[in-house]
DNA sequence: CATGCACCCATGTGATCACAAAATTCGCTC
DNA sequence: GAGCGAATTTTGTGATCACATGGGTGCATG
């Protein structure tokens, strides 16, 4: 989901076991239960990879997170009170950090807190875990997009979501919402 | 997913793999494989059975149906041809025959197999499985609603789908779906 | 030097086992 | 007869093994 892995990195069993100081059965669940979500591919012979995805997959997955965010953000605004939208703006800030740091994999990974921890406000707990299986599918291929993309601005529409959710302005946070996560995607693919 | 299981039986590896005539291992794998789709609950001791959804979940999941099948039609639309429509009016016919046999099972299966059809043609396969990962969560409930709810009448909604989908005209195309995905389940919850 | 083939090693699959923990059942006691 | 505790059975977990298959490497041949 960070990045950590390289898109079309083979995985095998033996070497995920040994990574983690476990024999081949819990490697094989963990494999099976990713693949299952889509984060990883089998091969017809059952071995396993990180997904290389082609632009229409990602403009599909582009579009999964602007239906699934946009609403779980929308369910959320009611309850943000001022106490969510500091941690927000806290967040936000190291989010500017790790930018400064050209750090790929901690951007990524606090960036996604910083839309978690929005939605978990939507009470929504089945659409937050199809969000994040999203986010799965996408993360080897969102640390090549932002290893390539050396930018130093902070997230522009990081802004635009936390001054919806003050002034409690929905439509505004929609648009915010769905120009933030598709953003980065369309670069990618252009 | 189609409703064979009732919601809150348990189910053991040894008993699903004597089941298939398999040992336990192939069993292991497909429990954690449903289990991360949402498709069975796993206790904290590792125990495994199908959800009992109360009606907050449902409300949430028949939103998810609803916002992912509403943009598959929404896709598909462009695609529908003539023979596509023909098949899903044969469907129809056939879900109607299921209701006047009472039988939940074979029409809960027609039913998701009428709007798999249609959705096959959006080209969404990402969003695709994503339906159908609700579809398994909702599974073992929709048998229990449409168990005790003993309806005489062929779908209404789906010939307004078809009539849509003939007419060229998205936004009943997506009124259409979305209270056909809607209606039954709001009836549970009531 | 390129190409095809054969061999070998790596890898996934299904089965079985030992073990620990949890649930159920049985019996005892009040 | 009801409640509680102990014993037994059930059940998931992790490990290991045999086996078949697919991939990769290296060698031989044109």
């Amino acid at each position: 989901m960070h990045g950590e892995i390289a898109p079309g990195q083979s995985l095998t069993l033996r070497g995920i076991g040994a990574d983690f100081g476990v024999s081949m059965t819990p490697a094989r669940e963990a494999i099976r239960r990713l693949s299952a979500e889509g984060a990883l591919t089998m091969s017809s012979s059952g071995r396993v990879s990180t997904p290389e995805l082609n632009n229409e997959r990602i403009e599909e997955l582009a579009a999964l997170r602007s239906l699934l965010e946009v609403e779980l953000a929308s369910r959320a605004l009611p309850r943000a009170h001022i106490a969510l939208i500091d941690r927000l703006q806290s967040i936000n800030a190291r989010v500017a950090e790790d930018i400064a740091r050209q750090d790929a994999v901690a951007y990524i990974r606090r960036n996604l807190e910083f839309h978690r921890t929005l939605y978990l406000r939507a009470q929504a707990p089945a659409m937050l875990a199809m969000a994040e299986t999203v986010w799965l599918q996408l993360g080897p291929t969102m640390r090549a997009l932002y290893g390539r993309l050396r930018r130093k601005d902070p997230p522009h529409f990081h802004r635009l979501i936390i001054a919806a959710l003050k002034a409690g302005d929905e439509p505004s946070l929609r648009l915010a919402v769905r120009s933030d996560v598709t953003q980065g995607l369309r670069m990618l693919v252009g």
